[in-house]
RNA sequence: GGCGGCGUAGCCAAGUGGUAAGGCAGAGGUCUGCAAAACCUUUAUUCAGCGGUUCAAAUCCGCUCGCCGCCUCCA
């Protein structure tokens, strides 16, 4: 069994085979800090998470590095609309970012570095760049050639000729050819600048991602991901830095994850459709929107919705609810010594179950990460694990270690995925409150009603029991009659 | 115009040659005074349409229709 990626740059599935054995170089795009993260960026951010996780789980020793890109256009724009320092605005937005990737629960890179902090690097790939006949001085900018890279859109599979004839593209005085990029600008006054053998001025875009690379994971590594979106330009314009810089190849796996839509169409500002990962936060549980994202294959578009994410969380809760039994089981339940030790028809399925279920999950996510079939292995097994709890009363040791062993596993392989790490019950309790309060009425106006009806429902009076429960329904409410009593919970 | 992707049940979504995973919703059952909740069971002779290749196609090829993305900053 090998796990297999889809290379952006063959258009094919390859088997992975790593540059180094037993190890694994990953680079991700992170963001550029200049406003809040989207769920776009969410999406991103918790795909790669996920491979980084099962990379990881896979036996390799994986180095991730996520950079920031902390000096651009946009923020240098940001900060003069607020008549602040450019590193304010990064600053606040760096920690920002790291509040919303801790509440998506995303396990930390190994390294976080920020361009300005490779600015040295930068230079130095620059000038190498012009040594080799890449790049060219003008006025203070350096241009990269681009018809000196004969690769130049390998990534993107475009042509040179066509993208020059498109009407979008601008003749920059200082470039020689229109589709040269800027890999260093000078600064205007007042903008954040360093020396350079060009005179004061700042990166490009693209070039912090060359250079933080290289610097952590060398000339050549296994894989660069990031959105579709950076295929052109920005994935394109790396490879013919690091390409044209150091005469090897720069990247061996590409990675990109489709987009989110909102109603099918794509998330813009423009548009207004745009959700901020805080606020989504605010409407749903950070794991269900984890969830939701695992539930459709990386690289497909999904569409963001309220009914989709409702959908997501019903999911959820059934994964939780299953775990939370499992839990009650586990904990207040004495084995019998039943001398009849043998398993049921359910308890037999469920050990069938629990046996193929790594190897299928693996399976799953060996297939370029196919989160979407690895929970649906998992939901296979809540079935029959459901099956098993339904039948099983006083349970055997036999049955136990079977409960403890399912529960183990929904441990081992949701901590791959990032789900199921909190409490069954808790988690279900947390969804539960959030529901509450939304609702318009005061719990002890509910007790009250319940006690009413309980009263009600003893006199044999069902009419105005069902009248209570009845005007319950109607605010949202959902009475649980059991044994012990009647509960209720926010519908 | 150039390049690329998608179209699978009411909705979401796996499946890229061997006879349609899974989730949500719906229906039936267990339970209940009746219900709800929970759990169980069940739900596509068929994969946008039409042709073709093959013993065999949702999966490969061609055409048609529809939707979307990139080509400008973008996860």
């Amino acid at each position: 069994m090998a796990l297999r990626v889809y290379n952006t740059l063959s258009g094919e599935k390859e088997t992975f085979v790593p540059l180094t054995p037993g190890k694994a170089g990953m680079y991700v795009c992170g963001v550029t800090v200049y406003d809040y993260c989207h769920i776009g960026h969410a999406r991103a951010n918790v795909v790669f998470d996920i491979i980084y996780r099962y990379l990881a789980y896979a036996g390799y020793d994986v180095t991730y590095v996520r950079n920031y890109t902390d000096i651009d256009d946009k923020i240098i724009n940001r900060a003069i609309k607020e008549g602040v320092d450019y590193r304010t605005i990064a600053d606040r937005y760096i920690e920002a970012f790291d509040e919303d990737m801790a509440r998506l629960g995303l396990a930390k890179p190994t390294v976080e570095p920020k361009a300005t902090d490779h600015i040295g690097g930068i230079i130095g790939i620059i000038e190498t760049l012009i040594a080799k006949g890449h790049a060219y001085e003008s006025e203070g900018d350096v241009y990269y050639a681009v018809d000196t890279f004969p690769e130049y859109l390998k990534l993107s599979k475009r042509n040179l000729e066509d993208m020059q004839a498109g009407a979008r593209v601008e003749i920059g005085e200082k470039k020689r050819n229109p589709m040269d990029f800027a890999l260093w600008k000078g600064s205007k006054p007042g903008e954040p600048w360093w020396n350079s053998p060009w005179g004061q001025g700042r990166p490009g875009w693209h070039i912090e991602c060359s250079a933080m690379s290289m610097e952590f994971l060398g000339k050549t590594f296994d894989f660069h991901g990031g959105g579709k979106d950076l295929v052109f330009p920005h994935h394109e314009n790396e490879i013919a830095q690091s390409e044209g810089a150091n005469g090897c190849q720069f990247v061996r796996y590409w990675l990109h994850n489709g987009f989110v839509n909102i109603n099918s169409e794509k998330m813009s500002k423009s548009l207004g459709n745009f959700f901020t990962i805080r606020e989504v936060l605010d409407k749903f549980d950070p794991e269900t929107l984890r969830f939701f994202i695992l539930s459709a294959h990386y690289r497909s578009p999904i569409d963001f919705s309220d009914q989709n994410l409702d959908d997501a969380q019903s999911g959820l809760e059934r994964i939780y609810s299953c775990l939370a039994a499992l839990d009650a089981l586990l904990l207040k339940t004495e084995p019998t010594t039943a001398p009849d030790d043998s398993l049921t028809p359910a308890a037999a399925d469920l050990q069938e179950k629990a046996d193929q279920l790594v190897p299928r999950f693996v399976e799953a996510m060996d297939d370029d990460f196919n989160s979407a079939q690895a929970l649906g292995v998992l939901f296979e097994t809540v079935r029959s694990t459901n099956r098993f709890l339904a039948e099983t009363g006083a349970p055997s040791p036999a049955a136990l270690s079977l409960a403890a062993r399912i529960r183990q596993l929904f441990s081992e392989l949701g901590s791959v995925l990032g789900l199921f790490g909190s409490g069954p019950a808790e988690w279900l309790a947390a969804v539960q409150a959030a529901k509450t309060g939304q609702i318009d009425i005061q719990p002890e106006d509910i007790e009250r009603l319940i006690v009413e009806r309980a009263e009600a429902r003893k006199a044999k009076d069902f009419k105005r029991g069902d009248e209570i429960r009845d005007l319950l329904l109607e605010k949202g409410i959902q009475l649980l009659d059991s044994a012990q009593g009647t509960t209720w919970k926010a519908k």
